[in-house]
DNA sequence: TCGTAATCGAGACGGTACGTCCCGTCTTTTC
DNA sequence: GAAAAGACGGGACGTACCGTCTCGATTACGA
């Protein structure tokens, strides 16, 4: 009984988290990271302020999970091609998230609270860095091990060097996120120069 | 541009200038960037809140100018030492600065204001990039032209590996831009792994 | 009417609308109607600006109707006396509710307000004006037709003049708003002179 | 040669202030008495802020003095006629500068700095009320002596309830204070009804 | 089929900082 | 050496959101 409780109040639930991640992703489209309000996603979900703040403890905790969603489709592509090809189309792939949605605005967003907010500085830390590092590093490990990458001696640092230059450029002129960049950014992290 | 300057900055009083900058640097040390208001600095500047908004668009720009003030002194070894022995004690020195002033949560807090803020992104970029960058640019061009850096080819490209790692660092973990961290980044921005 | 005070009001706390009306009250009381502020009344009534705001739209709004609340005890006296009676007994009422509260100060400052703000204007001219010369008019009416008004024609003229005898006498000299004055302004406006 | 002086700055002086008088006028015909501000006073007038300070202690003051200059070219018409004819006579004229020149505004202004401003109200009283009222109670004098007014017995009264009607239309609805206004006051005022 | 308890929207609330306006004084610069 | 130009400290304004807290209407369940 319990258990049928809960399982119907959870699929419930469901349904409003999802309209609450989608109101999020749709504020941010329409009036930037900032500008999106608790208030502003809450009436646009159609829900009460209260039913956001009862799962997630500040908005940018919201827009970490609403981040993952959207990039949750962007995928490293197999192994049959170079570590740097496989860099190259995963980087491109990603961009092309970032300026079709509000993925790269909200990143914007969510780095920028990083600053100021201790709390959101972990989180995005534990729950997203370490996470999406990890998917760089497997590549350019392989790539070592294949003697593709002669100069390369550590993969961390590597993968260090491209999430700061996507960082460095989201913040100073997101919409130059390209094809050009993604090949100037894996080029410059694996050492061709 | 002495005398735009001029035209601006008609009968502006310096020593209200000097006190302005000088609280917005304390006040930053005492409470951080973000907890920094503009009416608690004009308290402790012991300045009327009109008096910063006559002279400075925004926190930021405000800041912006502290934080010049703040590393002005730290300046690129001469050309008596290889371009990476240079940029290192250069970053070590910065650095010090950071960790002794409150330049560093400064800069933090400025990072993090670009992301919102389109005119915040405007200015630091052509306020703050553009003139740091060059001073890096300059020991790494004369290392490629004296053949110490065999593996670089475009100077711009290592600047910007450097400012990046620092920016993503500065948000991450301020604490750990030390000495340790500067042989790293410079070695990672001239491809010696 | 009582429906559309609902759909106005809905769930505004009673509770804070009396504690609001009592601090504007007690502040006009302590400072005077001007020294007054929104933010001064705010924090007598412990409560934040944004409520106040949320339920009136101007200071002067706020005076309004604590000025009525201070004033509605002050009733017209049986028609069992002549009208001059009831006239000089209701004004003496009157006026000692002005100076043993702040309603004297009040009407005072709201009538400085009119001066110089339009709505205001419309405001006391349909919320107050209106409303309380109407008290007055009666009585005068009744004396007309008793016979005991035998100069007097119009009523609205006599109601007018005894207003504007107060109003006049508020912004020159509240103190002297007395038995006395009472006295004058009753018979100067029922023509026994 | 001090003499010469002084002769001189006295003549500079009395062009400036009358150009201030004349900025005062022309700003609250344009943009109303309360929006005059002092500095915008001062701008019109082509005069440094402090110019005004040391000639004047306050707003009101400044417009008591341009109130009197605009108003002084009304003057009670000669004895030929009845009191009743020439108390409305006065008032119709008076009414026509209040609406052809900024002196109606001004009146309105400064009764409503009075209910706020002490100062302001023992000014209006001295400068313009004693003044203003000796006026009205010369003819009605007159017109008691000659028997005209049957039932006024109290000069002071009736010059009064002129005034105070005048002053409630002010505040209520000043585009109304037209000839009939004028004749319905001066009748209500001497027992006229 | 109906009460009744949980849920949730709607939004009121105390609070904080914002950026603006104007006051009356003080300072600099210009004529 | 006077006065314009305007910088200055100060203080209130009305607004925007924050994150918390009621209040009712709705709902979905057990009787």
């Amino acid at each position: 009984m319990v258990a049928e409780n809960e399982a119907r109040t959870r699929r419930r639930s469901a349904a409003k988290h999802k309209s609450i991640l989608d109101a999020a992703a749709l504020a941010a489209s329409n009036v930037g990271y900032d500008a999106s309000t608790i208030e502003l996603i809450a009436a646009q979900a159609e829900v009460g302020k209260q039913t956001i703040y009862r799962w997630w403890p500040s908005k940018a905790a919201l827009y970490l999970e609403t981040y993952k969603q959207l990039v949750s489709g962007v995928t490293m592509p197999s192994t049959d091609h170079s570590c740097r090809h496989r860099l190259q189309r995963f980087l491109v792939a990603l961009f092309s998230v970032y300026s079709h949605t509000s993925a790269g605005n909200i990143l914007g967003g969510l780095i920028g609270e990083m600053a100021s907010n201790l709390e959101v500085r972990k989180t995005v830390q534990s729950g997203l860095l370490l996470e999406r590092s990890s998917i760089l590093i497997d590549p350019i490990r392989a790539g070592i091990a294949s003697g593709e990458l002669g100069n390369v001696i550590r993969a961390e640092e590597s993968a260090d060097i491209i999430i700061a230059l996507i960082w460095k450029q989201l913040l100073i002129e997101p919409q130059a996120l390209n094809t050009r960049f993604a090949k100037r950014a894996v080029d410059a992290a694996l050492g061709y120069q």
